[in-house]
DNA sequence: TGAAACTTAAACACTTTTCGTTAACATTCG
DNA sequence: CGAATGTTAACGAAAAGTGTTTAAGTTTCA
């Protein structure tokens, strides 16, 4: 059984991070360059982003695919259609529609400009009303 | 931005699964064996359980070793033992007696037999009393 | 402005993971 | 028992990840 998917050399770093070192500090502590320091915290990050990421896709297992929230729509729009949906099969969504919209910003900030979605969001619930973007 | 841990296929046949497929039914579908859908599946867990174990290291950072819950120890003795040392740090424990073992018997299974604690383990506190054990 | 802190990109050697095969072994159930 | 289902081990090829250096670029702030 092999351990996480941080390396010995990312948690060391994190964890002297975690105590405010800077990275020339952690740098001369484990003998190597500033700038691998900094690549060593990016894919510590980028490994835990994808921890996070690999957890949400399970989270898709388990719920059902709502709707699809098709670009150009407007962000104020998108709360009222995806209550309507959710009606229709029966589930209460969680969420009012502030903290609807800022969980869609949080998930997907990169499909959204200004008021208006760029790109498809696929939208998914589970029986909990409990939503998730992909 | 790369996805998540899990490949495409590891995706594949976990959905399918989820539906109900036996690993012969979906070999048949993807046009593999169903050795290597059982190697494929065997994998995703894996990936699964490391990305889980990459956010429990995470937790770690935020916590502070509490104690440790030596060999030898009996799984009644252990509440007592959390509750005494989380006072002594003036952190009151999230979890009554019962949550408690139930919370350490889900954490590390492998380390417990019966009543009795087989291999030491490390016990964290975050500030809101939250366990985590290592 | 100038120094310190931080970020990024390319290239390298090295290790690990993944998917696939084959073939044997284990479990469950009618 | 026998058939279906699931698991495991060993191996190869291709792909991806890791740590490192070097060298250039930002950001931050006194």
């Amino acid at each position: 059984m092999k351990d996480g998917l941080l390396t010995d050399r990312q948690k060391e770093v994190l964890r002297f991070r975690k105590q405010g070192l800077t990275q020339q500090q952690i740098a001369d502590i484990i003998h190597t360059s500033k700038a691998n320091v900094c690549t060593i915290e990016k894919s510590a990050t980028e490994n835990i982003r994808r921890a996070r990421e690999t957890l949400d896709f399970l989270y898709t297992l388990d719920a059902t695919h709502l709707c699809t929230v098709g670009s150009g729509m407007d962000l104020l729009e998108i709360a009222p259609f995806i209550y309507q949906e959710a009606e229709k099969i029966g589930v209460k969504v969680k969420y009012d529609t502030i903290s609807l919209i800022n969980k869609i910003r949080d998930a997907t900030p990169e499909r959204i400009r200004a008021r208006y979605i760029k790109e498809d969001i696929e939208v998914y619930i589970n029986d909990e009303g409990d939503l998730y973007f992909g």
